[in-house]
DNA sequence: AAGATTTATTGGATCGTTCCAAACGAGTCA
DNA sequence: TGACTCGTTTGGAACGATCCAATAAATCTT
């Protein structure tokens, strides 16, 4: 069954012609005359020829059509947008993915990213997890290979970046939640380790601080960044003295945790407490109540990010750049704005 | 900054041996001399060298060490819990996979397995988009390229698959529903053009009929499978002359769907209807009320898939194999159950 | 009709690795 | 001393596609 590879030289063969002219008509060139294309394409049908890539990479001015995507948690739905949006603008072009997923492992990042180095990818694009060191990225800029970060900044690499804008979103739902009424607001999941965490919260606090209220660190809640560490959060939260009326969250999957510990202990999500996410991931709009959220678009994101590095594989200049996205306060009912607010944002 | 690789040959001129010593140490041979081996090592680290596959697979000995895996849509969790389990082995056996999205797109998913096929895979792991045909695997199994079938069956394959046994798991959670007094029960969510949602519906079916209930087609709703397709699922079988009090979902997000359509009418699931899923997805833990679903253990459905492929593409033989892994119903809170029937099965 | 030009086609070297058969030096045996 | 190991090392021919320079054939110039 295993049946010796086809090979262009087979096809040469059968088409009567040598292999040059079939390199030629593989690759659409003006050169060769039409009836030959016609024998060749033939001749390539028939005999169920599949073009060999890794041959053709070995000469060096190839781009092997490949590219890495590495992000850190596949199931947070943040990241499977981000990978779906990726992978549209990557299939467009005709380039296939490795797609790796860390899961927060520094020794796993090392690994697939040699991995990949060793399989030719011509890119890199990588949510790079906790404690990942710009000398992480030597040997692929070393070989001339573009790397685009997203998500998460790494001080010093001087490599492309996508990052959001964090500081502005964050601040601008608690200005949000503040025009709403609310004084005490909480800051709920992540950990502060992160500078995504860190700008969140400095936007959060800035915000407070505007209104001329004292931040309360007490209502900082470190916890996974995850549904369940939204649940935690809350619980922890409403323990407090005074607890908070509303939070502004770590991200969407730490909002529906909380929406889920709040209704466990009987409180109602949009009605007796503002909750704001962060992202804007799918379900945030079909979820009761709709969940407001600073939304960044991950889909969106995605493809500017694959856009980005498309661009860089492309001009063969690997030049870093910078790019901030802005994000918007997408206003839903889970902040308790639908009744009061009703119509002054665009809710879509 | 772009340099010419530095290649086996570099290392050798370096080391002071010739190349195939340097292949042999890169393949840990037992042949060669330890100080040969130190010398060349220290040559490899010094340059730092990169192992490039490409040149090496074209020895048509060589194993790829790339599987490719192509799913539905990755922003269901089900399908990137599924990834993540497949990267997980997948990772660990040294492997790297292409992973693509078709958004059940036939020319999509027919475009990603010649993309794939073409940069030399040594596997495949699919769940088929809507329509696929035995046929649309030739290419790969006439190259003696394993493949693997996951979640939806397709009839006639000739090649190797793992799906969930949908029939007992509907069965089961009807059972269940109807044991806690429901007696119109609807079937929400899915397509039943897809083998899945059959199976699923005929579970439904029996389990009533069983029971002497007559089935009512009325009962049997189709949308997208997804939250906002449960959303507008459970709002269209709310407006029946005789309501159901209870439903089996197609999988989890339209379950979540589901909850949240009846929440948005005042009716609360787990206490007012019974909601059970199917599919066992992490924030099915999570969420309140804690969704009782069928599990079918996503990640764990991912790791066996992978084993399964690992196993062919090692032994050489591609012999086609199925299996059916069975599930379990994790009774939870949204059923209702939680309540009246505490304790009597695991909730884990 | 000879030279210049255009249009098609082609051999061979090349990319970076593997693998085989051969060769090497050093020791062993008869 | 020659034949024979044994443990290491090594050229060179693959693998499948690309690309350059060269060629062949057809067309155009004058």
């Amino acid at each position: 069954m295993t049946r010796s590879r086809v090979t262009v030289i087979d096809i040469a063969r059968a088409a009567g012609v040598s292999k040059s002219t079939v390199s030629l008509v593989l690759q659409a060139s003006p050169l060769v005359n039409e009836q030959t294309r016609a024998k060749v394409n033939a001749a390539i049908r028939e005999l169920g020829y599949v073009y060999n890539r890794g041959a053709a990479n070995l000469r060096q001015t190839a781009s092997s059509k490949i590219v890495g995507i590495v992000v850190n948690d596949l199931t947070n739905s943040f990241f499977a947008e981000l990978a779906v949006g990726m992978d549209m603008v990557m299939q467009s072009a005709g380039f296939v993915q490795f797609l790796a997923n860390t899961g927060e492992s520094l020794d796993r990042q090392r690994e697939v990213i040699a991995s990949m180095h060793e399989h030719g990818i011509s890119g890199l694009i990588i949510s790079p997890a906790r404690g990942t060191e710009a000398a992480d990225f030597k040997p692929l800029t070393a070989a001339g290979i573009p790397v685009v970060i997203v998500v998460r900044n790494i001080a010093g690499a001087k490599v492309s970046s996508l990052l959001s804008d964090n500081y502005a979103g964050a601040r601008e739902a608690t200005e949000h939640l503040l025009s709403l009424g609310h004084r005490r607001i909480a800051f709920l999941g992540g950990f502060s380790d992160t500078t995504v965490a860190l700008e969140r919260v400095h936007g959060y606090r800035d915000a407070l601080v505007q209104a001329g209220i004292a931040a309360d660190d007490a209502l900082i809640v470190n916890s996974a960044p995850s549904r369940a560490g939204g649940v935690a959060a809350v619980e922890r939260a409403m323990l407090l003295a005074e607890p908070p009326t509303a939070a502004l969250c770590f991200n969407d999957a730490v909002a529906f945790g909380v929406c889920d510990g709040l209704r466990a202990r009987g409180v109602e999500p949009g009605r007796d407490f503002g909750v704001v996410g962060f992202d804007g991931v799918i379900e945030a709009q079909a979820a009761v109540p709709a969940l407001t959220t600073v939304s960044v678009d991950p889909q969106g994101m995605g493809r500017r990010a694959a856009q980005m590095l498309l661009k860089q594989i492309n001009s063969g200049r690997v030049e870093a750049e910078a790019m901030v996205t802005s994000v918007r306060l997408a206003v839903r009912q889970s902040c308790g704005a639908a009744m009061k607010d009703m119509g002054r944002r665009n809710t879509a």
